[in-house]
DNA sequence: ACATTCGGGACCACCCGTTCCT
DNA sequence: AGGAACGGGTGGTCCCGAATGT
């Protein structure tokens, strides 16, 4: 293997276990408890190369960590949206895959980026940034289908940030009870609406 | 002023000052990233007396922030929506006060829970559960007035999570884009589901 | 029951009470590592009461519990050496029992003074003062004893204090090694001195 | 200075600096009342450093401090030993050498392992087992110049410990009543012993 | 270029021994 | 005699540079 290949590929490598890591832990603990000596241990990468990749520290990294998560969230969206021509089905179809993350994850899995972003909000522009866009996309991915099922633009706007903002607030409610009832009942009237 | 007097009220001030400054930096800047430092010093309380109001330390401490919190906001909410006879128009206002309370605060305070209930949600059942509490509560003055404006009573629970979640919801989009529209968006779509 | 003798006795037994969970928890775990909140806690007594009984703190309260042990320990050393006409054998139950004290508290209950003693030489007069009279009091009885067995005076002291520096030494090193065999050793050799 | 040099120089100065310091602060005060900062301090190390070098804390700390004190007093037992083919005299010396540290230091320093070792026997196995280290070594010091002497070698571990364990006993003891006699009187009997 | 050791303080939550006032 | 309150200090860990290999 070339020298040049051997490097790309562990730059690459610790970089994406940097990333990796981060997301999960800040979805399951938030930004502030969670630390970077984790963040070391648990992605296995050596501490050092953390400045190398990172020189922004925790923050660039958060950052980074948020921007992949959206990203990533955003195509699962993009996927199960589309999975059925019917809006209220595939509305529904979202709310289910949410609500078994959760289950599965035992309460610890809620919105990748809705800890950090509020911890965050008024303490780093960088990563309050990054989960705007985050939130952003995922609004435009909602926003695309309910035009493709004949909302006017204006209303579809709307009709998407409803919908994101129930998820969203939904997903709040269902850890802090540790019950699924608050995504069955948003998704029932989600649905309702949808009809 | 008599003694006993003197004594009660401050014995009475420094925990209620406790929990007042905790509630207002655990608003602002979540859990983990409060300091009990900050708070005592914020407080202006002795920082000896912490452990003998708060012997569970942090997390009692926390959690009966988030508790007066979740009581003072109920308050506030059956405030707010028995101001108007008009379904609409309650939920409306109850809108808009959250919208300027965030504003004022340079989308520093948004729900004074949200932020601790999603950190605490895996870490702390005691502080989980209080948030829990205060969304109950909550939940409970919207669906008792939806239950006076007609609604059937599963219904009625049904569209108070909706309510509720897309509130909660967002506040949050709100803070992070630093924005009020996800909150007018929501605002809207929810008069037309009063009408 | 008149107030005074109720009054007296409960006054009694709250003092008693502090000193005895004192020796105990000092022996255990020295003077520093022992803290005034356990004391507290475990003797029961109200921790109000404390300061009335020992308004020197927890010095005084220490050197209480180091002259109370010092006392008890001096009776049965006493007890013991008078048991046999035997030097020698008197001697060998003497150790026998402080081996079986140790062995039965897992190692955890050598001499009560010792380990106070060697913390606070350098740092309180009080407590160090009351650890030389326990001691004191533990070489006169075994002075006592060689002179009966029929020792010169000097020869006397300087074997008692010979004897008690290896009974404290080997206990010394029975904790460390989690191990009787330095006070057997040590045993043996106070024997064939002894013939 | 090349930079090699200087970074071991000082990466060594460091690591040894907390382990000096430590030791000497153990031996005087014990473990319990001997703070982290008071080491740090003292020692003109960095304190972010202590955990780079020690990740267990106080304990690991600790331990390697008793051990560093083991293996030295071992070595200046060994020295004193070999000094004189005379058992006796060799015994005196090693008597007379920690009298004299004790009394240069106003009967602060006396055996830089006992003090921790009754501490932690039943706190900290780490410390414990580096103590029992450090006795076993100076047991086969003295076992070895016993030997030499001409023992038999059952005898020769009985008669060692039996001199360990007096002088710990004679320190402690001096320690207490501030005075030198219980060495010398230790000293006297164990000359006659040796004869 | 890339990785890592080592160093650097600030700060954390917690609890201490003590005293005040009843 | 005693419950409430008090500051200061505990050990521990944080996130992060700077110096040093490889």
């Amino acid at each position: 293997m070339p020298p040049a290949a051997r490097s790309a590929s562990s730059r690459a490598s610790s970089r994406e276990a940097f990333v990796r890591t981060t997301a999960s832990l800040l979805r399951r603990r938030g930004y502030a408890a969670t630390g970077l000596n984790e963040i070391v241990a648990e992605s296995g990468a050596p501490k050092g190369s953390l400045y190398f990749h990172f020189p922004g520290g925790k923050e660039e990294l958060a950052a980074s960590a948020i921007s992949a998560a959206g990203v990533q969230l955003a195509g699962a969206i993009e996927s199960i949206l589309s999975s059925s021509d019917d809006l209220g089905e595939a509305l529904g179809r979202l709310v289910d895959a949410l609500a078994a993350g959760l289950q599965a994850s035992a309460y610890a899995e809620g919105c990748p980026v809705a800890t950090v972003a509020l911890e965050t909000a008024c303490e780093s522009e960088r990563i309050r940034s990054a989960a705007a866009d985050a939130f952003a996309s995922w609004l435009a991915a909602l926003r695309a289908r309910l035009l493709a099922a004949g909302f006017e633009r204006e209303a579809a706007t709307r009709r998407a940030t409803l919908v994101l903002a129930a998820i969203e607030g939904a997903l709040v409610l269902a850890r802090a009870q540790r019950s699924l009832q608050p995504l069955s009942d948003v998704r029932e009237e989600l649905l309702a609406l949808a009809r």
